[in-house]
DNA sequence: AAAATATTTTAGATTAGTCTAAATTTATGA
DNA sequence: TCATAAATTTAGACTAATCTAAAATATTTT
C-alpha cells in the first residue's frame, strides 16, 4: 500500500509522462510537489524497490506497469470526487481541485466503485478530462486545440488544458464552458489571438487562452 | 491546523471522556488509538502547547473548549460521512466506520456543510449516533437502555451503544435495527436475559446485547 | 574537446510520530 | 504505613519525508 506521499508522486510522474515522450526528470517532479530536487532522488529509489518506476540514476523515470495502475487509479479517484462535488454539492469548476486532492488518497476501491455508479458512470470530469474506468481504460475522445482550427469550422467545447482557477473563472466569464458551441472566425497572424463566434457574438481571446480549450470533432 | 494524527486524539479523548465524568488517562488512550503509553505521553505535550487540552502529569487530560470544539467537528464529519455512505452509496451501517476513520480528516468545513444540506440535514447517524450542527450543539434525544425499560412498556430502537461489526451484524441478523419497535416482556433474574417482543414475535436476547440497544422515550 | 553551467545524487541533519527500557509517581493492600 | 504493583513519564533510538551543502555526472558553449 503506497503512502500518500508515494500515491503523489505516482500522479505527477504519470501526468508529467503524458507531456513528453521521454522519461521525466528529478527537477521537474520537484517542481510539482514542491519539493527539493535531493528529496525527489530520495523518494525515486523508494518508488524504484517497490518496482512503481524504471529509475537509472541521471536518467529520470518511467511508470511501470504496476506503477502506472496505482497512477491511474489515483487519477479516477480524483476525477470521480471532482464530478461528485459539482454534480451533488454546487462547487464550481474552478473550487474542486484542492479537495479532490485529499479525497484522492481515500483508500477503498469498493467505494469509488459505488461512488462512480452513484454519479451514473460518468466519463468526463467537470473540466472534461477523461476518467479511467476500474481497469485503467479510457472512453475514446476525439479533440483539437482551438488553436488547430480551420477557420469557418468549429464544435462543442469539451475540454481544457489548463486547471488553474485562474483560467477556469476567466472562461467562465466571457462564457467559455463545457457544452459550449463555437465557431472559429480568424486567427490573427501578428499576435495569434483568436476570433470566434459564440451564442451570434463575436469574442476575440489570447492565443494562450484558445490553445487551452479543447473542442470535440 | 491540526494533524491527522492529532485529530485522531483529540476525537478519541473526547469519546472517552464522555464515558467517565473524571479526566481521561494515558493508557486508556493509548488502548485506543493503538500505541505506546510513552508515545500517548509525548503527544499529549503536544496538545497541551497548543491549547487543545488540559494536562497535568499523572493526572490525566481534559479537553480545552478549542479542542473540544476541534473534538466536535471531527465527530461531524465522521457521522455525516456515515449517513452519505449508506443513504447514498448503499453500505450497511456495520460496513461504513473505516471509510468514515479516513473521510472525516478531509480539511473543508465548506464541503461538510455542503454535504450536510445535500443529505436533508440529519440529526443522526446510521448507528443513532447524533451529529453536532456546526456550532457544535447537538438535537436533543431522550433514550433509555432496552435493560432500564420497564416490563411491559417499550418503544422504537433509535441507536446503539457499541459500533462493532460483529455486534451490528447481529442485530441486522435478529431483526433489531433502527426504526423498529419493541416491547420488553420480562427479564430474567439468574442471568440478566432479556425476553422482548418485536412484529409479534419473542426473542431473547442476552443482557450484553440489551444495554447497548437504545429506546426512544 | 575542454571549460563552464546545469542537473542530479550523496552525505549528514531535522521533524513528527513512534518504540523500548528505565525511572518516577501514584495507587493498593497487608 | 510501608512495600509492592500499576500507571505514567523520561531518555534515547528508529523511520519516513524532508532539508542544505557538497560531490558527481551530464549538457552546453566556446
Amino acid at each position: 500500500m503506497a503512502s500518500l506521499t508515494e500515491e503523489n508522486y505516482l500522479k505527477t510522474i504519470y501526468h508529467l509522462s503524458l507531456g513528453e515522450n521521454s522519461a521525466v526528470s528529478t527537477n521537474n517532479i520537484a517542481d510539482v510537489v514542491n519539493t527539493k530536487a535531493s528529496s525527489v532522488t530520495d523518494m525515486l529509489k523508494k518508488l524504484s524497490d517497490k518496482e512503481l518506476i524504471n529509475y537509472i540514476k541521471y536518467q529520470g523515470v518511467t511508470l511501470t506497469e504496476k506503477g502506472k495502475n496505482k497512477a491511474l487509479n489515483i487519477v479516477r479517484r480524483h476525477r470521480l470526487w471532482e464530478v461528485f462535488l459539482v454534480e451533488k454539492l454546487q462547487f464550481k469548476w474552478d473550487e474542486v481541485h484542492d479537495i479532490a486532492e485529499e479525497l484522492e488518497h481515500i483508500q477503498s476501491d469498493t467505494l469509488i466503485d459505488r461512488l462512480e455508479d452513484f454519479l451514473g458512470n460518468p466519463k468526463t470530469d467537470p473540466h472534461g478530462d477523461l476518467i479511467p474506468d476500474k481497469h485503467g481504460k479510457f472512453y475514446k475522445k476525439e479533440f483539437t486545440q482551438v488553436t488547430k482550427l480551420q477557420p469557418g469550422t468549429g464544435g462543442v467545447i469539451c475540454g481544457v488544458r489548463e486547471h488553474s482557477s485562474k483560467f477556469l473563472q476567466y472562461l467562465e466569464k466571457i462564457g467559455l464552458t463545457l457544452g459550449q458551441k463555437i465557431i472559429l472566425k480568424e486567427i490573427i497572424e501578428f499576435d495569434g489571438s483568436v476570433i470566434i463566434e459564440i451564442n451570434n457574438r463575436e469574442l476575440t481571446i489570447s492565443r494562450e487562452v484558445a490553445k487551452n480549450i479543447l473542442i470535440a470533432l
